[in-house]
This record gives structure tokens, C-alpha cells and sequence, in this order.
DNA sequence: AAATATAAGTTACTTTTCGTAAGTTAGGGT
DNA sequence: ACCCTAACTTACGAAAAGTAACTTATATTT
């Protein structure tokens, strides 16, 4: 096994949040609660793995999922204390963004 | 073509900051000017991935390379100011895994 | 009563990216 | 002449991502 000196919470913390979309969704989140199809046409993700990512985030804790059993059903996904826990940093990332990015 | 309402600055800073390792790899960089090795044995990535991240980097302006023609060649990695100027997205993600993960 | 519509996925298949290990390059030391 | 070291680079099988078609449940339309 190959030894490392880097912080293994950041470490573990970016494998989650280096996961294509992730970032994105969480942001989208930050807008508050949403359809699993406005996520999806708010960004450039496929279905396929939105739905993957969305149950990443919700095994991780970071996302709630709340069916109501409409016709046809309706499903809402919103940001637990964890996932809020990160508007800091995402904004600062979007900061950045503004300044350095064309 | 589908359409997104996403922030197309935001949306392309996470083109490059979602890809794998590259966040570690310039937190790994905050700690100043490193050679390829130290780099590669601070962090679980391999020298193929360590390679092209950091090509990707230095043509997005993040990093710099600089060559010493000693025997063998020594080379090292630095921030650019635009790369340092994402130590806050960075230092505010490194804080929210200190909390929020084991 | 059968056909249609809709949200939220899921499946099947192709393309791209990643991981691992071996190979390359350049010059200096033995 | 051969070995050593840092910094890559290549080859190739494995894993992840992109695309589009398909599924499920039930209410509304025909």
C-alpha cells in the first residue's frame, strides 16, 4: 500500500467532491430544495448520473430525499445540515470563478 | 445542445477543479514549490495522473513549472497568484472535513 | 376500457478516463 | 562500458461517464 502524507478528512472529503457533477448539485441545491428534473435541467447532467450522484450524496448525508406520492410522483432533494455546512467553500469557489475564469 | 442554467464560470472553474486529484494536488502545492516526487509521494496518484494534472494545470494558468538542469534534471511545481487565490475555496473545504467527516 | 401522459428513474451499450507497471531519456559517477 | 536517478511516457486492462431507449405507476383523455 502506497503511504501518504496528505490529511486523510480532506482526503476522504474530496473523494466525494471531486466526483464529477457533485459540486455542481450541491450548489443547485443551495437554492434550496428541488425536482430531481429541475436538477437535471439546470445542469449539463444526464439522468443516469444524476441519479447516481444523488444517492451518493444522501448515503454520505449530505442530501434528503422526500417522495410525495403524487400522480405522477413527486420527489424533492435538499441539503442537510452537512451539505449547507458547505456553502462556505462553494461560494468561495464561485468567487474565484468570477475573478479568474472567462 | 442542451441548455443549463448553471453559471458558466462556476460550471467551467468545476471542469477543472472536479477532475481527480486536482484539488489535492494544489493543496498539496499551498505548502509552496515542489519537485514531481514529492508531490507524487504525498498524495495516492500515480505518475501518469500526477503528469497530466499537472500539464492541465500549468495551461490553465494555476501552476507554474520550472526547470533546474542539475544531474538528474530537478524540476518544481509552484502556484501561480491564480492558483494561490483558491487557498480560501480550499482552506474552507479542508475546515468542513475536519467537522463533518471521520 | 383502452390509449395517453408524466416524473423519476433504470438498462444496455459505446466512449472516455483511470490505474498499474514497464519503458525511456539525459547526463554524471564508478 | 555500465549503472544510477528524476521526471516523465507508453501500453493496456479496468472502471467511470455519456447517450438514448425503456420501465413503472396512476390519472386523465378518448
Amino acid at each position: 500500500m502506497k503511504e501518504t502524507t496528505i490529511c486523510p478528512r480532506l482526503s476522504k472529503a474530496m473523494e466525494l467532491l471531486g466526483k464529477r457533477w457533485t459540486t455542481l448539485i450541491l450548489y443547485q441545491l443551495l437554492d434550496g430544495s428541488q425536482r430531481f428534473n429541475e436538477i437535471e435541467s439546470a445542469l449539463p447532467v444526464s439522468g443516469r448520473l444524476l441519479s447516481e450522484r444523488l444517492k451518493e450524496l444522501e448515503k454520505e448525508g449530505l442530501v434528503e430525499r422526500k417522495v410525495f406520492t403524487e400522480v405522477p410522483v413527486r420527489v424533492e432533494y435538499s441539503l442537510t445540515d452537512k451539505g449547507k455546512a458547505l456553502e462556505g467553500a462553494i461560494r468561495e469557489v464561485e468567487k474565484w470563478s468570477q475573478i479568474w475564469i472567462n
